[in-house]
DNA sequence: AAAACTCCTCTTTTT
DNA sequence: GAGGAGTTTT
């Protein structure tokens, strides 16, 4: 409690009525919400189990339990810590009988959502190339509680898209039959089964005793139904966010949760975190004036008592290739007076796109770099297929699934037998698993192929009967006997490694909820590395010298995102979160000629950079050839490198009888340097390194 | 089933 | 300009 500021401590002991904290970028909203939990459980006697904490990544998870480990020192096994999706699943797998379904249902993902929509749109003769538009459409519907039957009874009205409508009633169909739920049904689903069953609710009421809510600007409509669903009985909910940092509205989230919860909870208290603990009042100037040219917003005022600090530095580039190279050379500057690692560095970008150029730049400096984001691990072919074998095993009724794994690898079953076996599963309503049992007892197909289906019947049904000791022996055993591996090209045996590697020891129902809600397994980087990622990626992370590249019209706003003042705004908020990473120095930049799509275009400055105050800003001189960057003096309220650590946050280690974890933390030095580990089988545990015996690995 | 060819798209992406 | 997906050819 000793080191919160005034408004945080109230943020923390507030429980009166529900609470709304808006909490401005670095202003130690995770600190408030772990320290709150600690409070409501050791002060206030809540039980640890009945404290509903919802975050939106697992990521952010995974720190706000680490956080409340620490202050509580105790287990949290039971502990309701975790994001929405994996709170409603938690909750679906226990009760979801009450709404027909059965509670081995399969979880799918954006990938498997297009690949069933496109089978549908095939099927209806609908131009394929749609489908990603109606995935997004569904999302939306789904997200507003706006389900098929009530979206075709708005049918009537002018401008009615008959088609999605027409596939929407359709996927949810087949997502039934294939006892499937997408992303947005954990939520949907579980506010159905809250509705239709107010015993339940009442149940779920009593136990969540309090809800804490992280990120709260970035809920949808379905997921703020459902807080108001399990907050109505005592109204003891307190939500912490920035209406600021609100960046994912193209994903549903509605901003005006945050704006209208006072609204919604006339005896709402209001709280707001001002003091920024991260950056200098240059940058908090800088990107104060130009978010305070949004008009939805609170308004709020940052401060810090870092002291001014760097101007922030801006330059225009002739080209795209120059704003490479210009960065690569800045970073190599700072870099050479040794105040900064490799690892506080970060440039920041709109589109994906853009990072080849830089990259190519940090590599021709010999500078060390790694892309965060891009595919995620989960989603790789080879991974999503294994996946798919074991949900199929599990959940016979899985059609996505078994669409994708039954002539993967090749085993001689065509397109052909394929329309056969829907054909029989359209005729009798079956699952296609069944479907196929039901041709062979038949006699309509040639004994060849019949015997390759009935292979695939068997090695499926062997699949599931076996009883396995984890999830690694049951990915082992379908390695070895479906063939898959042989087809596998070296890079991807790596990652089918690493699967195997963590399903060690898991449940296999257990690990396949992981793998389908974590969509992206980050490793933090043990390396010293320059960070390069888009601005969405940046949210939530720090680092002392921050570039944002790219600020022009077209870029930053991003052309595509310039209809609508609205987007307009999001745009100028993503810009926000982008500059308040920054915590000495904060580096703008952008250039006249861009080749984007092997075209050449000529771009004008960024409408944002109106916005800066001349004051707060160092206008840099072009870089001209052969001469060094004069780089403004560094000033001192910048800490010399890090202590030296040979555990650092991500590096795995191997422990004499807690066996191989992952280091979360690294804290004080010397004697009494100590890591908190997190061991597969054992939970999180904070070791001291002198006496642990750890084994780096 | 693999190889060759054509066509299409190209924003961000917590789960 | 490149990568992915679908189609046609061998």
């Amino acid at each position: 409690m000793h080191d919160l500021n005034p408004q945080q401590k109230e943020a923390l002991t507030y429980i009166d009525s529900p609470l709304l904290v808006f909490a401005g970028a670095g202003s130690g909203k995770t600190k408030v919400i772990a320290h709150k939990f600690c409070y409501l459980h050791k002060a206030k006697k809540f039980s640890s189990d009945s404290i509903l904490t919802v975050t939106f990544t697992n990521k952010a998870a995974d720190e706000m339990k680490v956080r409340i480990h620490q202050c509580l020192e105790k287990d949290l096994n039971g502990a309701w810590i975790g994001t929405f999706h994996s709170q409603c699943n938690r909750i679906l797998r226990r009760e979801i009988k009450a709404l027909g379904y059965n509670n081995n249902f399969s979880i799918y993902d954006e990938d498997d959502q297009c690949n069933l929509v496109r089978h549908i749109l095939k099927e209806f003769k609908i131009y394929e190339a749609l489908y990603k538009g109606i995935v997004s459409r569904i999302s939306y519907l789904k997200s507003s509680l706006i389900g098929p039957e009530e979206f075709l009874a708005t049918g009537d009205g002018f401008g009615f898209d008959e088609k999605l409508a027409k596939v929407y009633v359709r996927y949810q169909d087949e997502l039934i039959r294939s006892n499937a739920l997408d992303f947005d049904d954990l939520i949907v689903l579980t506010v159905k089964l809250f509705q239709s069953n107010p015993k339940l609710l009442e149940k779920y009421q009593d136990k969540f005793t309090y809800l804490l809510v992280d990120e709260f600007q970035d809920t949808n409509y379905a997921q703020y139904y459902l807080l108001k669903l399990l907050a109505a009985a005592r109204e003891r909910i307190c939500v912490v966010g920035d209406d600021d940092q609100s960046i994912y509205k193209f994903r549903g989230a509605n901003v005006n949760n945050i704006l209208n919860f006072e609204r919604d909870f006339p005896e709402a208290k209001l709280i707001k975190l001002e003091q920024n603990y991260r950056s200098t009042q240059h940058i908090l100037n800088v990107s104060g004036s130009v978010i305070s040219h949004n008009l939805k917003r609170k308004q709020k005022r940052l401060w810090t008592d870092k002291g001014q600090g760097d101007k922030v530095h801006f330059c225009w580039l002739n080209t795209h290739n120059d704003e490479a190279k210009y960065i690569a050379k800045v970073i190599k500057e700072y870099y050479l007076k040794g105040i900064y690692n490799y690892r506080d560095f970060a440039v920041f970008y709109r589109v994906n796109i853009q990072a080849r150029v830089i990259e190519d730049a940090l590599r021709d400096e010999g500078l060390p770099y790694r892309i965060h984001g891009g595919i995620s691990f989960y989603q790789r072919k080879e991974i999503k297929d294994l996946v798919a074998y074991m949900r199929l095993s599990i959940n016979y009724g899985d059609n996505v699934s078994f669409r994708r794994i039954i002539n993967n690898p090749p085993r001689g079953i065509g397109a052909a037998v394929l329309t056969r076996i829907e054909n029989e599963a359209k005729k009798k309503s079956l699952a296609l698993f069944d479907a196929l049992k039901s041709i062979l007892r038949g006699d309509s197909l040639a004994n060849t192929v019949k015997e390759k289906l009935a292979d695939f019947i068997k090695m499926i049904e062997r699949f599931s009967s076996v009883k396995y000791k984890s999830a690694a022996d049951m990915l082992k055993n379908i390695l070895d006997k479906s063939g898959y591996a042989e087809s596998l090209a070296e890079e991807r045996i790596k990652n089918v490694e690493e699967l195997l590697l963590s399903a060690e020891g898991k449940e296999t129902k257990d690990f396949l909820d992981k793998a389908s809600l974590l969509t992206n397994m980050d490793d933090a980087c043990a390396t010293d590395c320059i960070s390069l990622m888009t601005l969405h990626n940046a949210k939530g992370l720090e680092f002392h010298v921050v570039f944002i590249v790219g600020l022009e019209e077209g870029i930053l706003p991003y052309c595509k995102a310039m209809n609508h003042e609205e987007e307009i705004a999001e745009e100028r908020r993503l810009f926000y979160v982008g500059m308040t990473r920054a915590k000495d120095v904060l580096w703008l930049t952008g250039a006249s000629r861009r080749k984007l799509y092997a075209k050449i275009q000529h771009q004008e400055p960024s409408r944002f950079l109106k916005d800066i105050p001349k004051e707060c800003c160092q206008w840099m001189e072009k870089i001209t050839n052969g001469h060094t960057i004069k780089l403004p003096s560094v000033k001192k309220s910048i800490k010399p490198h890090e202590v030296f650590c040979l555990y650092t946050a991500g590096c795995r280690v191997k422990h004499p009888s807690w066996g191989i974890g992952v280091v979360r933390d690294c804290y004080g030095d010397g004697e009494d340097q100590k890591v908190m580990v997190n061991f597969s089988n054992f939970g999180i545990k904070r070791l001291a390194i002198r006496f642990a015996n750890l084994e780096k690995i």
